[in-house]
DNA sequence: CGATTGACGTACG
DNA sequence: TCGTACGCCAATC
């Protein structure tokens, strides 16, 4: 991990939903559907933000909860071409956690985006900004 | 039930 | 300019 981990206001309520995006129960899903959907819109060969979705969404301050939006997205269909979707740096950071973690430099690299060293080339060039492209 | 982690980002030193 | 610290919100240990 990084470092932090100093206050942690410690209050976990009881909001235990579990499973996400697993047993979509009622229409509760909105946050993991918002982020699929967005990262589905993405166009070929252009990359976006974790930050730049939760902005979208509104919880700008939460891009993590974006992350973990991506974690359940290896289940979820259609496919979500979570390999669009990189940290504000540009740098493949959910690599890893990829099936196969060189699919997504493979995927980037056959979207015609150049990655060097787990690094986006031009990220600023090939970002999509939801918020703007989109739109509402 | 409490503490820690986590595919991030921004602020402060 | 680079490094460290904190905050969000939810899930997992």
């Amino acid at each position: 991990m990084k470092k932090k981990k100093a206050t942690k206001k410690i209050s976990s309520k009881k909001s235990v939903q579990t499973d996400p995006l697993i047993s979509k129960r009622k229409k509760g899903e909105s946050f993991f559907e918002d982020v699929y959907d967005v990262v589905r819109q993405i166009p070929k060969g252009r990359v976006t933000s974790y930050g730049a979705i939760a902005n979208f969404l509104g919880t700008k301050s939460s891009a993590r909860m974006v992350g973990w939006a991506m974690n359940g997205c290896a289940h979820v269909t259609p496919k979500v071409p979570a390999h669009r979707v990189v940290n504000r740096l540009g740098m493949l950071s959910g690599k890893a956690h990829f099936n196969p973690p060189s699919k997504m430099e493979e995927q980037l690299l056959k979207e015609g985006i150049k990655v060097k060293k787990e690094m986006i080339v031009d990220f600023e060039k090939h970002f999509w900004d939801p918020a703007k492209e989109l739109l509402l």
